[in-house]
DNA sequence: TATTGTTATACTCTATAACTATA
DNA sequence: TATAGTTATAGAGTATAACAATA
């Protein structure tokens, strides 16, 4: 039956992407990088090149804005981000990655982006159909830029 | 390349079990249920029929057992399961589902089993595929009870 | 002496409410 | 009056350390 075809594959994934040692493996390696895992996780949100506004950080992260109040000092205490002040309106503050901000933005994509060791398992033309219909589950628009924790 | 391939299949699957729709209805469903997120995590790591004694569930939690005290007081102040002694070892207390325990550990396993909307993209067959090409990444005994958040 | 669980305590994450500046 | 961000504060979640009972 579909359904439970369905009901398989769905509760596999989601062992998958939950591991305790994904998700330790990816906790060990932002120690290394000197992240906290609220800081990865928020640089993770943020674009490498478009300023974004503190709210639209929020929206993202969907926590408060007096969360990202906290999280953005953290970011600029660490080098990693500074604010600015928006061109039109001046309640807004926008966050901007500092040069080092985006070499770890881009260390850790690259880190989320790596697939777990047990994908060796599949051939090529396996991985190839799985991502073919992974991408019918979630098109392009529906992926965020990082999907962490 | 396969490695490509292997990369965006990853990233989608992470998005897919990640999505803060996903999260927020399966909260919203504990809520309902009388289910706060950690009692929920929690009874998700215990079995319907065999009692677990305290120090497997803060290893299955990867949690201190400090804090497993904490949770089996708010199980038991729910009603939802009650410590046990251990018949050979009296240093351990297992912790034993009650019948309501039981009837909830049910519905939450059928909660977080339920795969997103998004799965009726898929044809019969697709699905098939998609669930074997998943048992290989992710055999039978790698899945654990409950792999929430 | 080592292990299981508990207590007391403290730290991190995140939210709410009240406030300031700007629109 | 409504919105963006900040401050002060409080609550949840989780850890550490010291401890009691048992092995």
């Amino acid at each position: 039956m579909k359904e439970e075809a369905a009901r398989d594959a769905w509760q596999r994934m989601r062992a998958l992407t939950h591991r305790p040692e994904t998700l330790e493996g990816l906790r060990d390696a932002f120690e290394r990088m000197g992240l906290t895992p609220g800081i990865a996780k928020a640089l993770m949100k943020l674009s490498a090149t478009e300023p974004t506004p503190m709210r639209n950080l929020a929206a993202t992260m969907r926590c408060d804005n007096s969360y990202v109040t906290a999280v953005v000092d953290a970011l600029e205490e660490r080098g990693i981000a500074r604010r600015e002040a928006h061109p039109t309106d001046r309640r807004i503050k926008v966050i901007v990655l500092t040069d080092e901000g985006v070499t770890l933005w881009a260390q850790v994509q690259e880190l989320v982006g790596t697939p777990p060791s047990s994908f060796a398992a599949l051939s090529k033309s396996e991985t190839a159909q799985l991502r073919d219909l992974l991408e019918k589950l979630c098109p392009e628009e529906a992926v965020p830029a990082g999907a962490y924790r």
